[in-house]
DNA sequence: CAGGACATGTAAACCGTTACATGATTAA
DNA sequence: TTAATCATGTAACGGTTTACATGTCCTG
């Protein structure tokens, strides 16, 4: 099966979240916060945006010498299938489909962070399973400290991951 | 300028970890704990292991049907020259960097901490500079939640990466 | 009036994945 | 003996980045 793509999605879930964007003002979007966990440049922008709106999935019209786009009813319909859509072991689809959550109240917000939590749990029990057999005496910590490193920062970020998630809850 | 590519370094790096590795052995490599913060298929490493062979990175040697790779002096010099490079704020060239570090007592690891402390500061403070902005009123949260939710949980990751990185300096 | 930001577009190059292929060895 | 694993290779495809291009508007 082919790679499932993500940016039209973000797309949409920005245009949905102010409204009305320009390609620009998406591209601008990047370099706030957003650029955190996902990023396009403008010659990917634009183009998509010209394929979303082919497949009926934006309108747009001219303002300003920009052009603006917006969710169709269909639009709609799609990007609230894909925000139900389960997650898989990848935190920035949960960031992103976080950022798209505008109301506390949405019931989504809920579902989201219980999965996560379930992926986090069994990812947690994985590397500590690791850290158990991998590194089962003092000599093996010595022979590959930067492996022991690593692998015990990982699972105190996953804990922490954890614990912000049921403090959520 | 062009993208840095990152493959042959990481190839270097395990192939050094283990003193000597076949193509094989390194996919495999990826199916482990390497894998949670790099990949590359089988169809990436082989024609790589050529290439870097051909750059004088690399000798061969064949042994019960496998070809085993080992590092030259000249891939030497080339991975400690890569390990001495700068970071940028990409949490997985930190872990694998610091993966390829075997011994507690080599200097690169604190040079290496320190490096992703200052790296980290700064991504902190700019985390909190933008809750400060973007989220200076009440109804700001409340409006966009899912965005105000993100924004602390980046701030508490960074948070807790930081005292990690200090507790290990 | 020059330099930077606004605004959009396309082509080429690059990197990585999936799929297609092949053959040897080993365990059920 | 047949399926799984070992072991390597290459072709096609797709997504992303960089580079090339163009024109406007605003500010110092």
């Amino acid at each position: 099966m082919p790679k499932k793509r993500i940016l039209p999605y973000v797309l949409l879930g920005l245009i949905n979240n102010k409204g009305s964007l320009s390609g620009y003002q998406i591209s601008q979007e990047f370099k706030n916060e957003v650029g955190d966990f996902w990023h396009a440049s403008h010659s990917q922008i634009y183009p998509e945006l010209g394929r979303m709106k082919d497949d009926g999935w934006l309108k747009d019209h001219d303002e300003d010498k920009s052009t603006f786009y917006t969710l169709t009813t269909e639009g709609h319909q799609i990007l609230r299938t894909w925000m139900q859509e389960p997650l898989d072991d990848n935190e920035e689809l949960f960031s992103l489909k976080l950022y798209f959550i505008k109301d506390e109240s949405d019931p989504l917000l809920n579902t989201l962070l219980k999965e996560e939590l379930q992926i986090k749990q069994t990812k947690l029990d994985y590397l500590q399973g690791r850290l158990q057999t991998v590194f089962d005496t003092e000599n093996k910590i010595k022979d590959n400290y930067g492996h022991y490193l690593i692998l015990t920062r990982a699972i105190e970020r996953e804990s922490n991951h954890i614990n912000w998630l049921k403090n959520k809850l």
